[in-house]
Order: C-alpha cells, then structure tokens, then sequence
DNA sequence: AATGAATGAGCGTTCATTCAT
DNA sequence: CATGAATGAACGCTCATTCAT
C-alpha cells in the first residue's frame, strides 16, 4: 500500500509546492542538512516526484535563488513607481526603503540561497539584475539633473553593498527598526548623491 | 611499514604546515570538495596528527579566517601608520589603497574562507575588528576636524562593503588594476567623507 | 497538451517497434544502462504502452531471446536445405557456414541478449532449439552411413561450442574474414566427424 | 557504541575475508542481489573498510575473476604435471579430466563471475591464460609426434569450448558424475587429436 | 606524539512499475 | 487503447572522525 495518495497536479503547483518546502527547510535547518528526503515528505510527494521537476538538489537552490531576486525587482520597482516620475530624491529614497524592508523580510533566506550555496557572488546574473535596476534609477537622476558622477555603475554598488553592510550589521545587533535604519542610511548615502538629505 | 617516516616537529610548525595545505587546497578545490585526507596528504603527516592539532575539520577554516583578518588588518595598520598623523584624508587614502591591494591579493581565500562555509556572516571576529580599525580611523579624523558624521559605524560599514562590492565587481569583470580602482572608489567615497577628491 | 499524439497502430506494430527499439539500444549502451524511458522514447510511445504489450523490462529481453533463435534457426535452415538431401558432408559444410556467417552478423546482439543477462545459460530453449537443429543434421548422416559416434549430442554440441569459442576468438583478435574461419574450423570439426576435409 | 568491536588484521586477511564473503553471497543470490552491506556484514567490517580495500563493488567481482582463473590453471596443471612428460595422451586426458573436475566443482561461481557480470567474453586475460595453458600441452605433443594439427589455438579453443558446452549441458540435466562426461568427452575429443581412445 | 586502518551514519540519485486521466 | 506524471524502494559510495598500535 502507498504511503501517498497518487494525485496528480499541475507541474506548476508542484514545482511551486517544492520550491517553497526547500525553501522553509533551507531557512530552518539549512541547506546541508537539508536531505531531498525532507523536502519531498513536507511537500507531500514522492521523492521520483522531485527528480521528475528538478535534475538535483542543486537545481532547486537555483530556481529558489530566481525566484527570490524576481521578488526583490519587483517590490522594489513597486515602491519606486509609486513616487513621482521627476522626483528623483524621492525615488531613491523609495528604493532604499524597500531595499531594506523586502532585505529585511527575507535575509534568512537571502543567506542560505546566497551565501551558504557556493556561487560566484561575483558574476551573479541575480545581483546583475538588482544593479542594473538602480543604475537605472540613478542615470535617470542624472539626466534630469538631480545628481552627477562619473560611473554610475560604482555608484550603484557602494549604494547596494554598503546597504547591506549595514543592515547586516543591525541585524547582528538585533536592531530590526526599518525606519531608524534607512534615516541612518540615507543619512550617509545621501551625501553620495550629494542631494540634501531626504526626508520621508 | 609505515608510509610515512616518524617526523618530531614543532607544533607550530605542524599546525602552519596544515594550515597552509588546507588554504591552497581550499582555493583549488573548493571547502567541499577537499578531504582530511587531501590535507594530510599534502601536509605529510598521518591523519591522526591533523586531528591531534585540530578538533575538525571546522577548526582549521576558523583558524584560516582568522589568519586571513589578522594578515588584512596589519597590512592595513602598516600603510595607514606610514602616513602623517595628522593628515587624515591621506590616512583614509591609504586605508582603502591597502583594503584593495589586499583584497585584490587573496581574494580567492577571502572567498573560500569567508563565503564558502557557513558562517555568520553578520557577527564575525573578523569583520569586526576590521571595521573597528575603520571606525578608529574615522574617529581620529572627526576629531581633528578633517569630516564629520552622525555614525561613524555605518559610515565605515559604507566605505568597506562598498568597497567589497566594487572590487568584487572588477574582479567578475577582469580588471585587476588597483590604481584605477582606487581612483574610481575615491572618487565616489570622498563624497560620503565631503573631503576633497583626494590624490595619491 | 500531450507530447505524442495519439496513434493507434496494429499491436504487431507496436511490439516490433518496441522490440527493435530496444535491441538497438541494448546493443548501442548496453542492457542495463537502457531504461525503459529509453525504449519508449525511441519507439515513439508512451510508457504505459509499453507495460500494455510487455510485463516488465525482462519480457522485451526474452522476446528479443526468441526472435534472435528462430532468426538463427532458420537461416541456418535455408541454407542446408539447399544442399542435396543425401549429401551430409555437405549439409554439414552448409550449417557451418551459415552459422558462422549468422553469428558474425549479430554477435552484439547475441552478447547483450544471452550474456549480458542473468539466465540460465544451462536449460535455454534457444540454445536447445539450436543444438535439436545440428543434432537432426548428424543423425541423419549417421544414418545414412556418412558418420558414426556414440552420442550424436556431445558431438553437437562441440560442434556447436567449438565454433563459437573459435568465431569469439577471432571477433576479439579482429579478423572477420567469414571463409577464412570456416576452413579453420572445417579443418579441426571435420576430423571429429572423421570426414574427409571438405571443399565448398 | 560501535556494533562492530574494531579489529585490525593485515590487509590480505581482509582482502581475502571481502572476497569470499562476496564470493558466496553472488553465488547464492546473485550479484546484483548482492549489496555492498551484504558483504561487509558477512565479512564482520565496517563499510569503509570495504572501500578501503576496494575501488568499487566492480573491482572485487574482478578480483574474484582473477582468483578463479589461477586456481584453474593452478589446479589443471597440478594434475597435467602429475604425468609422464612424454606421455602426451595422457597428459591431455589429465588435463580434461582436472578441468572437468574442477568446473564442476566450480560452475555456480563461474556462471556468476564470467557471466552475470558484463565483461567482455572475447578478449578476457583469465580466459586467455587458460587456453594458453592448452596450447602449450598441445604444441608439446605435436612436436614430440603425438599429434598434428594446423593451428593449435583452434584446436585448444573446440577442446575448451566443447568441454564447457558438454559440462553445461550435464549439469543442466542434472548429471554430475566426472567419470561418465570425461569418457564421453574423450570419445569424442580424442577423434580430433587423432588418437586412440584413452583409457585412464 | 604520530600513524593510518577501521568505522558507519548519511545522502543523492535511479528507474522499473503503476494508475489517474 | 494510450499517455506520462507519480511513486518509493533500493544502493553505491563518501568522508569526518576514532582509536589500536
């Protein structure tokens, strides 16, 4: 007699369905310790099932790290559309704000997809993206005046890296105030922009 | 007949031996990838003796971390210390033509030892005391006078992974030049210290 | 949406697309690194079809078996039954050479199919239908006076094993020359049948 | 607590207990039956000690294969050098009599370790040596005038070959006795040699 | 102190077979 | 009849760690 009841669904479901399982899990305990024995009991199917959608471990890892850069775009697209096309101060400090909100939500799994998995983190197409959308941001600025530099590019990754530094570091501390924290910052990162300190 | 002669050594030696066998191993093949076995191999010792000096395998990637930072920060220390007590924009100069002539240097260590295993990334020895040595820096400066901030903390977790991420950056690229680099991140970081552009 | 559209096709069809599907691969990689996606696949059908017209993977293999004997039979068969009726030697010289000829063909098969497989090599139907085949043949020479031996069986079948471990032999050093092997043989089995040497 | 109190012995007393332990466990239940876990337990070590000794389950399968082909050989000419030096019909009728003997005795690992396990049949050293060992014997009495013959390597081959497929049909008929297949073999075997029926 | 043979828990992956559609 | 998503038992192998010598 089969442990599970055959039920059949439809690939996206049951990609979806294991894609969150290893998701938790990785959270939790891990990735190592993580077995695809794990995954499949919390996704409630059998292991044939997993290797039917994944070619390995490894591939799940991939697809969740897509997935989670595919989420920040696009919370933080959300909240930057949502300011004034020509108020570009406020547009970057929208992208801040959601920057660390969504980081803030979502380190724990943010470490185990980027961190505790070997990959390049340098030359990661997930990164590029991230980077792409605030240089993006800035030259816009730039074009309306609202701030200059020579390469926006560095600028873009001292603002992204140095973001999460520190949010890093207050996360360390335990401090988890979303507000506190991008004050502080834009304290700091508004003097790179050489704009007069925003307010929100 | 045993493989290997019975060799009496220092433990210092020993334990620098294994040490330096893990790093490069580490390097070449990944944390992983590499076995006990192919550190003693390397080391020419019997297994035993690796754990005799070490509690694990664990153990010696701590070991390695802190050799790492311990070597950053005295390189550091050593350029910035060469400069006049008292000019602190060129101190600052030669803080972050050391940190990139450093990091440039042994990046692919850097990688292994701080990126590849699990660790706490946000609350490490490590990191720490760099940033303290930053942080010192920074404080030394605002009391003479040469900038000043709300918090010098954020502000030096700013400047380092800011620096991290363009050199990182320029690494995935290809380009190795540290004067260039130096001189773009410059360009950029001495606005967050509203120091004039520095030369060096 | 379906990958294959469905076909419906006599069930001859289908077992023979099956059964030449695997033996090909079978013989390209080997019987147990062909699975039965591998099988199906190539004979464009699903996999339920595949247990529709067969019990297991073991069932393709022992069909396979039978086709590949009767093949062998009957090729053999044509080829004495051309010779006159009365003249054993000949008849004899004929099966031979038709078996050589046969199992140089199809040798890869052959190994894959009754070696490469668990079975009983002692106690198969095939080898037995061949073994009946030679036996007809000596028994009817020996009746009509051509040759003589206590146990026309024994003499069968080392007539039968001789040749393949000669025709082995020589698949392994190389040399496929069908005429040159069977005059070898001829030259050593005609002696056990106390022949004369025969000409074809 | 260890299950498995830790023992050290030599290494060719752990060689050696692996081996046989795998060797009966393929021939009672086969080898793809036989699991890695089977062995070591039968054996009394631990599985690492398995894989310390061997490369894989493949290498000692191979290993057996090479100790059942010098045991062969070994046993064959034990019994060949036990006569005469000039008596080469005897020496033949030593050498089918100890090699019927011997496979009989033998067969069931045989089967397991020249058959269940794909190797190439064509081209194997162990079979190699032993009919290397034939061709000796028989050049020996060709040139001593006992016998003649074109190509002494087809003639070995039918003899071996023959033998086995004689030996392999008695045993699947259930008839085990030596005596009675050693005569019916000679009575057969000897026509080709050209000499007299022996007697032994 | 030093050696390396010995241990065994642990895990990713395969694939023949089933069965809901 | 036909399909292919779903199942799960099974297994070879790795390697950090231990400990008898």
């Amino acid at each position: 007699m089969p442990l599970l009841k055959r039920r059949v669904l439809s690939a996206e479901t049951r990609i979806d369905d294991l894609i969150s399982a290893a998701a938790s899990l990785f959270v939790a305990k891990g990735i190592d310790a993580t077995t695809v024995d794990d995954i499949v009991m919390r996704a409630f199917v059998g292991k044939g099932t997993f290797y039917h959608y994944f070619d390995s471990k490894t591939d799940v890892i991939l697809a969740l790290r897509e997935r989670f850069a595919e989420n920040f775009i696009q919370r933080v697209a959300a909240a930057v559309d949502a300011c004034p096309a020509n108020d570009h101060p406020a547009r970057f400090g929208a992208w801040l704000t959601a920057a660390v909100e969504t980081y803030l939500a979502s380190y724990k799994l943010h470490d185990v997809v980027f961190h505790d998995f070997t990959h390049s983190r340098r030359q990661s197409q997930e990164k590029d993206g991230v980077i792409s959308q605030l240089v993006s941001l800035l030259e816009d600025g730039e074009q309306a005046g609202a701030w200059q530099f020579a390469n926006a590019r560095t600028v873009a990754l001292v603002l992204f890296d140095g973001m999460h530094g520190v949010v890093d570091d207050a996360i360390a501390a335990g401090r988890r105030d979303t507000e506190v924290l991008v004050k502080q910052l834009l304290d700091v990162l508004s003097r790179l922009l050489q704009i007069e300190n925003l307010q929100r």
